[in-house]
RNA sequence: GGGGACGUAGCUCAAUUGGUUAGAGUACCGGACUGUCGAUCCGGUGGUUGCGGGUUCGAGUCCCGUCGUCCUCGCCA
């Protein structure tokens, strides 16, 4: 046996006993006649000691340890002499005498060292993620991301779900994400996708008579990262038959309440996760995915801008956009002329836009700033009065379509927030926001697309508008919102296949491309499918925003870079002229080309 | 595909806005020390300033290209 305790379990009631421990050299203190080692497993740290009474060979051994090295260590359990226990951490009361010292591996002097609170380079840890995954943050997330999946599994076991593993080898579906392909060797020219989510089999599965499936399953995606996106992520993917958007959502919020309560030890703030729908969303805060945790609300300006003479906020109020501001209490005096050069830059380099119009009130509470000139003092009123402006306060306004002053002020709002703190970090902030459009107008291809896949089902009452007003239809999708984050999706699907077909008509999809991009759903359909819906949870986000982390990367034991490479592995990597031409592809590689 | 930030010792950073021999902490090596716990003290090794060009009497610093990491727009049904 190699050891018969951890490095995080002995405390004062287990002296006297004699321990063996393995683990890894955290550090090595040496006072000539006695030294101290930490040793370190994913369990905790114990310390132990080493006297000259354990031999001069075994001394000196301890004596060469160095940060890294793999150890067993055999001793006696002993309290910590009085004035000298380590309260920092929780086998600081006892520390371990060593008797018998053993190595079972040396390590080169690492990279970078685990032990301290700065972190390395990002490059660094992905590199040598074997060492980066040693440290205490790390284990601390990926033990999270265990608990969650755990409480999530257990939950829906009791909820009478079953959990079905779905091919990662399928069909390329345009629509949608850019697809992984995987060249088949038994049929040259051929290629299996990689899945975006498992959502036609679970479909299927509903047809098969499986009415509650769960799989935590791993998704791939070939777009560009961001720090909330992975080329390859992993979703809590669940469908349900004979149910209604309210069930979905109340087994999901029945979760989450359990993710509060079993993973932080925490209540929902409400009871019920608040809804919103969409338009009120946009309306409200410009995203589909809003910060609830604090204010700073959009409020709509196009009424009183269609009568003003300047021209950059009557314009656009009067052919069909929008101009709207928002109102960063009590701001003014933290943004400088500097500060909104930055602000103004931060706009025009991301949303496409001149800049961001401005005022300020003064301590009459008078409207201030290079626009203030444009408007009649009676406009100026009506501004400040919609906008609640108070002396200190700190105005910016965006007028444009209503997409764009929504993607501008979302930006604006989040980064004024931030700025200012008003976030409570520890806040868990839950809505779902409800009744997604069904269709997206694609300007540049003249059609209709589906916001979410072409089998999510209209609103009841909006079907009727399939053939004549599809912008208005909504969609029975919903989405789960944590603290500004889009964390999980999901719709009721259609079952009624007239519906279905005039959907596929709607997005230009002919008869027969549908069917050859989704004929073995549209078969399934016709046998006897229930009426079904479903959700997936971005799991990796769930951990981030758990874990109170900025980016899923640090939730993921293995990651890749914004380019999408892997930089411990190299992957993706150069393959042999062999392995290409068994697949048929004629492909040149690198090398080749120089 | 576009925009931005960064790249200096193994690691984390500094280097007077172009000026002498590129420094500090830590790690590492050697020494001292019998109660430390990010041990301390003394000494030492360690640099193609990511790479390739250019401007200049002189480049870590300026310019161009390139590679890499991160942020972001597009993209992500």
């Amino acid at each position: 046996m190699y050891r018969t305790v951890t490095c995080g379990e002995l405390r004062v009631e287990h002296q006297g006993k004699n321990v063996t421990l393995c683990g890894w050299v955290d550090s090595n203190r040496d006072h000539s006649g006695v030294l101290f080692i930490n040793l370190r497993d994913r369990y905790g740290i114990t310390q132990v000691v080493f006297s000259t009474k354990i031999g001069t060979e075994q001394f000196e051994l301890a004596r060469s340890l160095r940060a890294e090295d793999v150890v067993q260590i055999t001793g006696t359990v002993e309290p910590r002499p009085d004035g000298i226990v380590n309260k920092k951490i929780p086998t600081g009361e006892i520390e371990v005498k060593a008797e018998k010292l053993t190595i079972l591996n040396r390590s080169e002097v690492p990279p970078f060292q685990t032990g301290v609170p700065e972190v390395p380079a990002e490059e660094l840890r992905l590199k040598h993620r074997y060492l980066d995954l040693r440290r205490p943050a790390m284990q601390k997330t990926l033990l999270l991301r265990h608990r969650i999946t755990k409480v999530m599994r257990d939950y829906f076991d009791e909820h009478r779900f079953v959990e079905i593993e779905t091919p990662v080898l399928g069909k390329s579906t345009p629509e949608g994400a850019r697809d992984y392909l995987v060249p088949s060797r038994v049929a040259p020219g051929s290629f299996y996708a990689l899945p975006q989510s498992p959502q036609l089999y679970k479909q299927i599965l509903m047809i098969a008579g499986y009415d509650r499936y769960v799989q935590i399953a791993r998704c791939f995606r070939d777009e560009d990262l961001r720090a909330d996106r992975q080329p390859e992520f992993t979703q809590l993917d669940l469908e349900m038959s004979f149910i209604e958007m309210d069930d979905i959502i109340e087994m999901i919020s029945g979760l989450v309440k359990r993710l509060m309560k079993e993973v932080l030890d925490r209540e929902l703030k409400e009871e019920i996760i608040p809804r919103m729908s969409y338009d009120e969303a946009m309306e409200r805060f410009g995203h589909d995915a809003p910060d609830l945790r604090f204010g700073m609300e959009l409020i709509d300006l196009t009424e009183i801008a269609k009568g003003v003479e300047f021209r950059v906020f009557s314009e656009p109020a009067k052919n069909g956009g929008r101009v709207r501001g928002i109102n960063a209490k009590g701001a003014a005096e933290k943004y400088s002329r500097k500060d909104i050069d930055v602000l103004n830059q931060y706009v025009a380099e991301n949303f496409g836009v001149k800049g961001v119009a401005w005022l300020k009130v003064d301590a009459d509470g008078h409207l201030a700033g290079p626009i203030a000139k444009n408007f009649k003092p009676e406009e100026l009123e009506q501004i400040a009065q919609k906008l609640d402006a108070k002396p200190g306060d700190f105005l910016l306004f965006s007028a444009d379509t209503f997409a764009t002053t929504c993607r501008v002020l979302n930006g604006l709002r989040r980064r004024l927030a931030a700025e200012l703190k008003l976030i409570d970090p520890n806040e868990m902030n839950f809505c779902w926001i409800m009744h997604f459009p069904m269709f997206d107008w694609d300007a540049e291809e003249q059609r209709w697309v589906a916001m979410h896949h072409p089998f999510t089902a209209p609103l009841d009452e909006h079907v009727q508008y399939l053939d004549s007003d599809q912008g208005k239809i909504r969609a029975q999708a919903y989405d789960l919102v944590l603290n500004g984050f889009e964390v999980g999706g999901g719709t009721i699907r259609i079952h009624d296949s007239k519906v279905q077909s005039k959907v596929f008509e709607l997005l230009g999809l002919s008869q027969e491309t549908a069917r050859e991009m989704f004929g073995f759903l549209l078969d399934a359909l016709q046998f006897g499918a229930p009426p079904h819906g479903g959700i997936a949870l971005g799991l990796d986000r769930l951990v981030m925003l758990f874990g109170g982390q900025d980016n899923i990367r640090d939730c993921i034991a293995f990651p890749k870079t914004t380019k999408a490479s892997d930089l411990m592995t190299g992957a993706p990597g150069e393959v042999a002229k062999k392995q290409l031409d068994e697949l048929g592809i004629t492909a040149t590689t690198k090398k080749e080309n120089k």
